[in-house]
DNA sequence: GCGACAG
DNA sequence: ATCTTGTCGC
């Protein structure tokens, strides 16, 4: 695909590509779940890509890939800054999850097109985002119990949940990215989350990106 | 015009 | 995201 160079170009592919979202029920139980991530440092963004059995949640698969980083963080086009790099990374796998968990939001964006709605519409692939922070959006906040979830509302409309996805913790912004329903998003993030706040495959994205930055920058 | 603002 | 040591709390 060719990726936008500005901020003008970037909204326009937004608002082309925001009709073709579907947030429609899984037709499937997914059998294996990835997970994706980006890091920076020295001019290159590097991405991660893994894949896990799911419900066991086994490491089946891991990838990496590093670009040149060309576009800036902008709040709501983000999807241009990593997205290169992750679907790099996600060339790499020897085979496509039947899911994708982001880290960032879904359709929880001020154009309704996050990086995981993004990159779902552009793989043909189920996605949510699960972001550790709010970008827009109300909520009120969920009891401290693990599970609990309150709605995220944007312009009068329910967009996702704010999910407890351990007791104590900061919840996670969860939200469908494509072919996913707000309710299955959130279940099946919080199915992800063992031992951790982050569902296991996000987790272990980001720390490969961290890994891989370290054992190659230049020192 | 004044804030808010994923990673 | 990244720059950065010790420190508070379970």
């Amino acid at each position: 695909m060719k990726w936008p160079a500005t901020i003008a170009e970037a909204k326009r592919l937004q608002e082309e590509m925001v009709g073709r979202v579907r947030l429609t029920p899984l037709t499937c139980r997914p059998l294996t779940i990835g997970g994706v991530d980006a890091a920076y440092g020295n001019g290159q963004t590097v991405a991660a890509a893994v894949v896990y059995d799911y419900p066991t949640l086994t490491l089946r698969e891991e990838a990496v890939a590093a670009l040149p980083t060309t576009f800036p963080y902008v709040p709501g086009y983000l999807s241009f800054r990593e997205g290169p790099a992750i679907l790099a990374a996600i060339t790499r796998l020897s085979a496509l999850p039947d899911l994708f968990i982001v880290d960032g939001q879904g359709i929880a964006h001020p154009r309704g097109i996050g990086i995981a709605t993004f990159l779902g519409v552009l793989l043909d692939r189920p996605t949510i985002g699960s972001a550790k922070s709010l970008l827009v959006g109300t909520y009120d906040e969920p009891p401290a119990e693990r599970g609990s979830r309150t709605p995220l509302f944007y312009r009068g409309q329910a967009v996702g949940a704010v999910l407890r996805t351990r007791q104590g913790v900061r919840p996670l912004f969860v939200s469908p990215g494509h072919l996913v329903t707000i309710d299955e998003a959130a279940d099946i993030v919080l199915d992800c989350c063992t031992r951790y706040r982050l569902p296991e495959p996000q987790r272990e994205a980001d720390r490969l990106v961290g890994t891989r930055k370290r054992d190659f920058s230049p020192l």
